[in-house]
DNA sequence: TGTTTTGCGGATATTCTATATCCTTAATTC
DNA sequence: GAATTAAGGATATAGAATATCCGCAAAACA
């Protein structure tokens, strides 16, 4: 069980996004170059927070993505659902129905407590990335980077916003 | 992230062991006939059981697997983990070191904040199935299962037991 | 003793997903 | 009209999950 890398993206992503000021844009190509990462590929990444309403987006030169809406209107949930999908992690695929005890015609009146249990840690995971904000991301980060990196990518960014 | 199958087939394969009568064993043939399984690869998710430790095993006719501890003494998170394995669900590969602004040499002194936060997230999900006990499910299989299916699959499964 | 049954581990095949690239289309800027 | 961009479809590659098979050693039993 394991969170495709595109999550990683996508968090980081919105982490720079979320400092750009308003109304400027930021292209995939620049994204994909400040991280080091395949353009075509975080493109896919970046239609994901798209189709979830996380990012608006203009075409054009000088086009590219902004957040749709406050980086503290937005939780990290938000972020890894966009891309990860948002189906449970435990998949119950009903085995207790191959039991050759079960009488003919049983119906199971709920879920077995098995999968309720998974669910229940599901929701756990979710609850505390839905509990942190992309704005207190920022927050953290622009106390733990170092000054001059932090100044440094910032007038990077603005240099290629649209 | 999805889980594998072989969570849900280690955990009923462990209520079901839960019931055995002290000393008594259950083959890797009987488990996945009760769960409709196939029985080579289930094999693999006892294999990982009994690699864990979760499960003493004895071989021949009449062997099988037996619970190596109490059911109280075993929890969800023994079980996921050793089928599933205790790397975390979100990997960190350090993309913050292709950032075309950083200094030559630098060194962060810490994981960022992105990867503390999923981390945080994953330990979640694992205190949960920490908190559960392999008795409670017993508890509440045992309330939930009609009570003759109950009493017929603990006859087939001792009728099986060696 | 030898035959059967069992768990164990290695090797291998198959299926599915994640990763990655490419190409076309339509919108936007200049 | 030319350049640039996001969107989305098609396709290719790599790796993980799923599944099967085989040989081995231990245990039971005749
Ligand atoms: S978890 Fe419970 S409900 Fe889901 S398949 Fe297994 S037995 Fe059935
Ligand atoms: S999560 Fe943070 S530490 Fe991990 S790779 Fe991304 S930037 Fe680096």
């Amino acid at each position: 069980m394991i969170l495709k890398s595109q999550v990683e993206w996508a968090l980081h992503c919105c982490a720079i996004l979320a400092g750009l000021p308003e109304g400027r844009y930021l292209s995939t190509k620049a994204l994909a170059e400040l991280h080091g990462l395949p353009k075509e590929y975080l493109s896919k990444a970046l239609q994901s927070l798209s189709q979830a309403s996380l990012v608006d987006t203009t075409l054009g030169p000088s086009g590219g993505y902004r957040l749709a809406r406050s980086a503290s209107e937005i939780n990290f949930l938000d972020i890894v659902e966009a891309v990860e999908g948002k189906a449970r992690s435990f998949t119950c695929t009903n085995i207790r129905e191959n039991n050759p005890c079960r009488p003919a015609g049983y119906c199971d009146s709920k879920p077995c407590a098995v999968a309720r249990i998974m669910w229940e840690a599901d929701e756990a995971w979710r609850d505390t990335l839905r509990r942190v904000r992309l704005s207190d991301l920022v927050g953290i980060l622009s106390e733990e980077v170092r000054p001059d990196l932090w100044q440094s990518t910032f007038e990077w960014v603005l240099k290629r916003a649209g």
